[in-house]
RNA sequence: GGGCGAAUACCAGAGUGGCCAAAUGGGGCAGACUGUAAAUCUGCUGGUUUAUACCUUCGGUGGUUCGAAUCCAUCUUCGCCCA
């Protein structure tokens, strides 16, 4: 994996770039939609690939691992192969499960033992095994075995628990140099910031993460309970420290808001289940704000979703007619909110890339900021 | 013409003397959602801008009772049965 830094705001840290991958090229900043099991749900990989034009996506090694299950992927050839798409795939470790299925795991400095939220079977990944197995799931980007602590945590535990992902990214980053993609093709390891809301926690791990001198650097445990003014001290922490050489990668984030925010302050690549969870339940996400679709005011509103959106389902149709299905439950109504939301997405990240570019970024942003925030 | 039964909030439908502004379901309205155990979850749904408070409600009217959606009389409407 590669990375060319194109552009930098000369009012910010933005910066734009193109990431080389051993399934294409990704231009930053960018956004992946999450496709937790192999799926973007509600979205077919055709209308990711032509309407969303979404550049990668996410896959999770927890939940490929306990469905479809490793052996199969990997006779199936790979995850690509598997699931019929061709661009750059990157997979989380199973570190966020670690905080969102947390009743159900126990960590050891060995790693995190598991039951299986499907069947309750017992797992265990180790900071090894999670790379064995995304070597299988063939990513383009693999990701280290990390704790993601809740954003409210105490000191000592955030202390704690930072020691541990020390550890574990040690162990993980030397098993990776020891082995190699099984596909006839290079994966890349990020290794995961943590630190919690604590900046000295957070420049250590940044410190240690720089050190190792990874293809590309994560920043993880943001948006995790903390405001978002903290989030973004945070990630300019971090940012001070990481390498400017190599994209940086901030986890699950986020809004509209926080995506514009986070690449002012330097991050490349972002992903959130967002667009897509909040889009199946009513939500759309536009340049002038969000609107809930299932409020009455859309019932009579014949105008397009968004009569100049980069997607066809934005100006063919209304949202009266998006209203209906979403009252009547219809499945359409999740799919067509989906793909808008997955699309705008797409479209604020490549118009920052734009603005970066024309070094007017700075600017743009914080005019978008105030619109994207409104409620419509 | 006679007999029996039923009428409850937007709909369906419990409740048969006080704990009833009235169960439950549906519908409706609104909110939440950040590396996806989520096509999920939460709240409200007679009025009074807030309410453990007050007011108006259970087909209509009139009674009985300290107290009625609940008991009595009568009227209206609907259903079933007999002629």
């Amino acid at each position: 994996m590669q990375y060319r830094l194109q552009a930098t705001d000369p009012n910010s840290r933005a910066r734009a770039g193109v990431i080389t991958t051993a399934h294409g090229e990704i231009q930053t900043p960018i956004f992946m939609p999450v496709g937790t099991v192999g799926s973007v749900k509600g979205v077919h990989f055709h209308e990711l690939r032509d309407e969303v034009k979404a550049q990668i996506i996410l896959g999770n090694t927890y939940h490929l691992y306990l469905r479809p299950g490793v052996e199969i992927l990997n006779r199936a050839g790979g995850l690509h192969k598997f699931i019929g798409w061709e661009r750059p795939i990157l997979t989380d470790s199973g570190g966020f499960q670690v905080f969102s299925l947390s009743a159900n795991r126990k960590l050891t400095e060995e790693g995190a033992h598991f039951r299986s939220h499907i069947d309750g079977s017992k797992h265990l990944f180790t900071p090894e095994n999670v790379v064995d197995i995304q070597r299988m799931i063939g990513s383009d980007i693999m990701m280290a075995l990390d704790e993601c602590p809740p954003g409210t945590s105490e000191y000592s535990y955030a202390r704690k628990s930072l020691d541990l992902t020390l550890k574990w990214m040690d162990r993980g980053w030397r098993h990776y140099k020891e082995t190699e993609g099984l596909y006839g093709y290079s994966q890349a390891w990020f290794p995961i910031v943590q630190g919690c809301t604590y900046p000295e926690l957070r420049r250590e791990s940044a410190t240690r993460v720089a050190e190792l001198g990874a293809d590309g650097n994560a920043i993880g445990g943001l948006a995790v309970g903390e405001p978002a003014e903290v989030m973004y001290e945070m990630i300019d922490v971090v940012n001070e420290i990481l390498p400017a050489d190599r994209p940086r990668y901030l986890m699950g984030v986020g809004t509209p808001v926080n995506i514009l925010e986070a690449i002012d302050r330097g991050v490349d690549m972002m992903d959130c289940v967002m667009p897509t969870r909040n889009g199946r339940n009513g939500m759309l996400f536009t340049p002038e704000g969000t609107m809930n679709m299932r409020n009455k005011k859309w019932a009579d509103d014949f105008t397009p979703l968004w009569e100049d959106g980069p997607s066809y389902v934005d100006r063919v149709y209304t949202k009266a007619y998006l209203r209906h299905l979403f009252i009547a439950e219809e499945l359409l109504a999740m799919q067509i909110a989906s793909i808008h939301n997955l699309s705008f997405y797409l479209w604020l990240v490549g118009e920052a890339r734009r603005h970066i570019i024309d070094g007017d970024f700075h600017a743009w942003k914080t005019d978008m900021v105030t619109r994207l925030g409104r409620r419509l």
